[in-house]
RNA sequence: GCCGAUGUAGCUCAGCGGUGGAGCGGCUGAUUCGUAAUCAGCAGGUCAAGGGUUCGAAUCCCUUCAUCGGCUCCA
């Protein structure tokens, strides 16, 4: 075969398409991602990556990734190499050593990679065949390459990269040399297991990230420092939201009065708009007995996430993970005509749930909740309809928060282990193309999850974007053919005759704590005016304002607003300050100019003084803020 | 659960073998002030819990609990 042309003579210069030569990292040759000295064999369409698009990203990233192995074998010739790939904003790779690394160690490992960087190593790719690639890596003693080689699909032609006295087998691109990273850090290291079983060896993880310049690397450092800032848990005790107490148990939440007030207001809307839905809103217990579990298969399928059953007078109890066997159970306290359905039965249900305690996070991650539940038993016929009015109501919510955009993923069951799953082929495979046939009705691109799905039932997850594009597990929307089957739901059809109804088990905001830590770091704490604790803080500006100030607090409130006075003997300024961090989205300072024309001057959260208003004037501007509510 | 780190006043942190410190916050007093911190005084801690080493432990060791960064798992 003739090389034909090798990037490395290409003169992108002559082309003003073409992005600088300096800033290439790597090609794409017919859409397959090509080093920049990989020999081309025949015609292709060629493009140059820069760190500008994703793609190229994934080289940098990847090749600062084997820096970073490079120096750990130079450092500690005994770690073995397992994998290292690109990751969202950056790269790690995962060792074998026998003693953690520390926080120093990652210091000693940046100052090699500097070192190797410095040394503007060449990166060269060589194809060598499964058995040379099982020598070369088996003489070296890397067992977890050697384990990856042989896992190789048949076609494919191991490749390895060397920089140096450096080798790995990797199936690139990479840049063409050391010097082309520029800017890098190494930000963390932590324990994961080998190929993500917890049941195989713990590697020790290093992540890092790079750029081609200094400062693209400081904003990235000052990103994470802003993710810091709008940390929920520390926001949460900051605007004193909630608490999570040692004394009462880990994953069990607090709401303060601030934190439930925003909860009550978020419950509000909720219900509200369910109604208007056509949901009606019910109750149920939180502990059944056992047998309830076991008919419904959580005692079978579900039970490493339930807690350990409570005696009741000789009788077993469980404490509900789930709300569905109560709402099927209501389901039966009657019997339905297919003129009662569809049935759209929401609740505000607290369950418990077993979570292992190295996962438990804030609000994100806890052992008691409140899902947002509803379920929706209807006709097989109504299926679509009603899965449509779900995303629907789901959208709007999304909206109603701000959230503008999102994942949307159909979560379908592992098929590798149908064990897992409780149903037939036939009645996962109705309810997934249920599932399909809505979102392609709606054009809505999705992603299949594979073992995503519930043991009942596929489901449609959708991740929520925040103000940061960071994703959060939003609503979710399942298809259950199984459960009516085990509990032997019927309704009464218009032939007489019995027939068996399909279950929708769905949430909109997922739960309430999930949802809330959610929203506390998307708005960073400053809540909209509709779910602002205090809406409006009055600041007199000496004690002789204090009449008026109570005068116009008091208007306030009469007007329907959230209105707080500052009567502490302190300086404007001062007050000023504690409204601002307390997020309050209005300010009001009163003092002599204000109060001998009924005026009020307005402050504004993170914006800054409006100047004087009118008391009815500044209500007005209250009423027509666009933060005032969702529309409903 | 696993790997690593951490746990000192309500919060943020200093102290790291010789009988506990600061700033903020809180309380009290003075000040009456115009858009992100007025001044002063006072109170507040079995240094996460339990055990050990030592003449002596917040400080060293062990166990437990919790938190943090990840892994696995999830609303």
């Amino acid at each position: 075969m003739d090389v034909l042309n090798t990037l490395e003579g290409a003169s992108p210069k002559k082309d003003k398409h073409k992005p600088e030569i300096a800033k290439v990292v790597a090609a794409k040759v017919n859409g397959v991602t090509w080093d920049l000295d990989r020999p081309i064999y025949d015609d292709a369409t060629l493009e140059f990556l820069t760190f500008e698009s994703d793609d190229g990203k994934r080289v940098y990233w990847h090749s600062t990734a084997h820096i970073l192995a490079q120096a750990v074998k130079r450092l500690y010739p005994d770690a073995k190499l397992a994998i290292g790939p690109a990751i969202d904003d950056g790269f790690y790779y995962d060792f074998d050593v026998k003693t953690p690394f520390s926080p120093a160690d990652l210091e000693k490992i940046e100052e090699e990679m500097k070192r190797i960087v410095g040394e503007d190593l060449h990166i060269e790719r060589q194809e060598i065949s499964r058995e040379e690639a099982l020598a070369l890596f088996g003489g070296k003693g890397e067992t977890y390459k050697v384990e990856l080689i042989q896992d190789l699909p048949k076609e494919a032609v191991p490749s390895i990269y060397k920089q140096g006295e450096f080798v790995d087998l990797c199936a690139g691109p990479h840049v063409p040399s050391t010097g082309a990273i520029k800017a890098f850090k190494l930000l963390s290291v932590a324990g994961a297991y080998w190929r993500g079983d917890e049941n195989r060896p713990m590697l020790q993880r290093i992540y890092g990230t790079s750029y081609p310049d200094a400062s693209s690397l400081e904003e990235h450092l000052k990103r994470i420092e802003e993710a810091k800032r709008r940390d929920h848990r520390r926001l949460g005790r900051e605007l004193d939201l909630f608490s999570i107490q040692e004394e009462a148990g880990p994953g069990l939440v607090f709401w303060h009065p601030k934190g439930g007030f925003i909860r009550q207001k978020i419950e509000d809307f909720w219900r509200a708009e369910h109604r208007k839905r056509g949901y009606e809103i019910v109750y149920t217990p939180h502990i059944a007995r056992l047998e309830l579990w076991k008919i419904s298969g959580h005692w079978d399928w579900y039970k490493e996430n339930m807690y350990s059953p409570m005696d009741v007078e000789g009788t077993e109890y469980l404490l509900k993970p789930m709300n569905c066997p109560f709402h099927i159970l209501m389901y039966k306290s009657a019997t339905r005509s297919y003129r009662d359905l569809p049935m759209r039965w929401g609740e505000l249900g607290n369950v418990y749930r077993y979570e292992r305690s190295g996962v438990l996070h804030g609000l994100l991650r806890v052992r008691g909740f409140t899902q947002d539940d509803a379920h929706i038993f209807c006709r097989p016929d109504q299926l679509e309809d009603e899965i449509l009015g779900v995303i629907d109501l789901a959208m709007f919510m999304m909206k109603a928060f701000g959230f503008k955009d999102y994942e949307i993923m159909l979560s379908v069951r592992d098929p590798q282990n149908k064990a897992k799953y409780i149903g037939s082929d036939d009645i996962w495979n109705a309810a997934e193309s249920a599932l399909v046939r809505a979102l392609n009705y709606k054009g809505l691109p999705y992603v299949v999850g594979e073992g995503e799905a519930k043991f009942y039932g596929p489901a449609i997850d959708i991740t929520l974007k925040d103000a940061l594009g960071r994703g959060w597990q939003g609503p979710t929307i399942q298809v259950d053919f199984n459960l009516a089957e085990r509990f032997d739901l019927t309704y009464m059809g218009e032939d007489n005759r019995l027939h068996r109804p399909v279950m929708i088990h769905r949430t909109v905001l997922g739960s309430m704590e999930r949802f809330l830590g959610t929203l506390i770091e998307h708005y960073a704490g400053a809540f909209p005016l509709w779910l602002s604790p205090v809406q409006v803080k009055v600041i007199p500006v000496a004690d002789r304002h204090l009449d008026y100030a109570i005068q116009v607090t008091e208007k306030l409130k009469d007007s329907g607003y959230r209105a707080e006075l500052d009567s502490r003997n302190e300086k404007v300024g001062f007050k000023i300050r504690a409204a601002e961090l307390e997020k309050v989205p209005y300010m009001l300072v009163v003092g002599d100019r204000e109060a001998k024309d009924s005026l009020v001057s307005v402050r504004k959260r993170h914006v800054g003084d409006l100047g004087p208003k009118a008391l009815d004037e500044f209500i007005r501007v209250l009423s027509d803020d666009p933060e005032k509510g969702p529309a409903s």
